[in-house]
DNA sequence: ACCATACTTGACTAATCGGATCAACTTTCT
DNA sequence: AGAAAGTTGATCCGATTAGTCAAGTATGGT
């Protein structure tokens, strides 16, 4: 499981519009990379990413920046990690398709369904309720 | 979870290996390469690493080859996988330490324990004897 | 003894990817 | 008008992966 930065800051991101999400005005991109310190132009980049996924929304002009478009509790880190990371972890059969490549596809394939899992039934209201409180929490495998 | 080519190849490799143990003869890297199509000295560098890993016992000269040196029944995929693909997922907390940032990094870290777990009980033996089942039946067609 | 076979070692190249940056432009508030 | 924000597209760098080469060494068969 690679961990890529990309969807580490999308999460981080996402967090923080979760919990200013009674605000009525909009969350600016400067403020969040100086609260996480994410490389500037890089959270725009991936906040680009986010409303073209339609999680975000964002308001251009002086006071603009970026307001949640989405109920937390229906976005779950498996979708944000599939939005923003990796292409799809492309299953294609291989040209040569012994047994033993279809075996051994068999057992990856079972792997990340078992890591996709847990994202899945994760929801992004979940984590930005446990970040607010500073509980220490326990998930279970 | 991206399989990387390396820790396929390994895999591969591991259970011809095993499904050709009770052969007295080692089995050359030649023969390996072309019964799964995988580009020569590559494996031979995926060897090398088995090697010093302990998992295989290489036979130098004329007939030589490698050879399975362990059971296969204790010899996992998640051992395969850490012994022969990336140094290790380090997950080293970072320098800005908000509380948000500690819970995404548990939930990454549940998910890849989650599939981490699945390689862990998976072995070797399992997946050779499964392939050998696969392999009769194509005999059959 | 000799030669073909096969592993050993170490360095090396090529392509891809993730992370990050820049510059020029548009929109909106005051 | 001017400052503050987001928008877009091009681009760059460094690390990792995949894959290669060549010179060397050991072994078995004849």
């Amino acid at each position: 499981m690679t961990i890529s930065a990309r969807v580490h800051y999308a999460t981080l991101a996402l967090i923080e519009l979760a919990l200013r999400q009674p605000e009525k005005t909009p969350v600016a991109v400067r403020e969040i990379t100086r609260r996480h310190g994410i490389p500037g132009p890089f959270l725009v980049q991936i906040l680009r990413t986010l409303r073209s996924a339609g999680w975000v929304q964002s308001v251009r002009g002086s006071q603009g920046g970026y307001r949640l478009a989405v109920e937390p509790a229906d976005l779950t880190l498996l979708e944000i990690a599939e939005a923003v990371g990796c292409p799809e972890s492309n299953c294609q059969t291989d040209a040569t398709d012994t047994p033993a490549n279809q075996m051994v596809h068999e057992v990856w394939d079972a792997a990340s369904e078992a890591s996709r899992a847990v994202l899945a039934r994760t929801t992004l209201a979940e984590i930005a309720a446990r970040t607010a409180e500073g509980d220490a929490v326990m998930f279970y495998i």
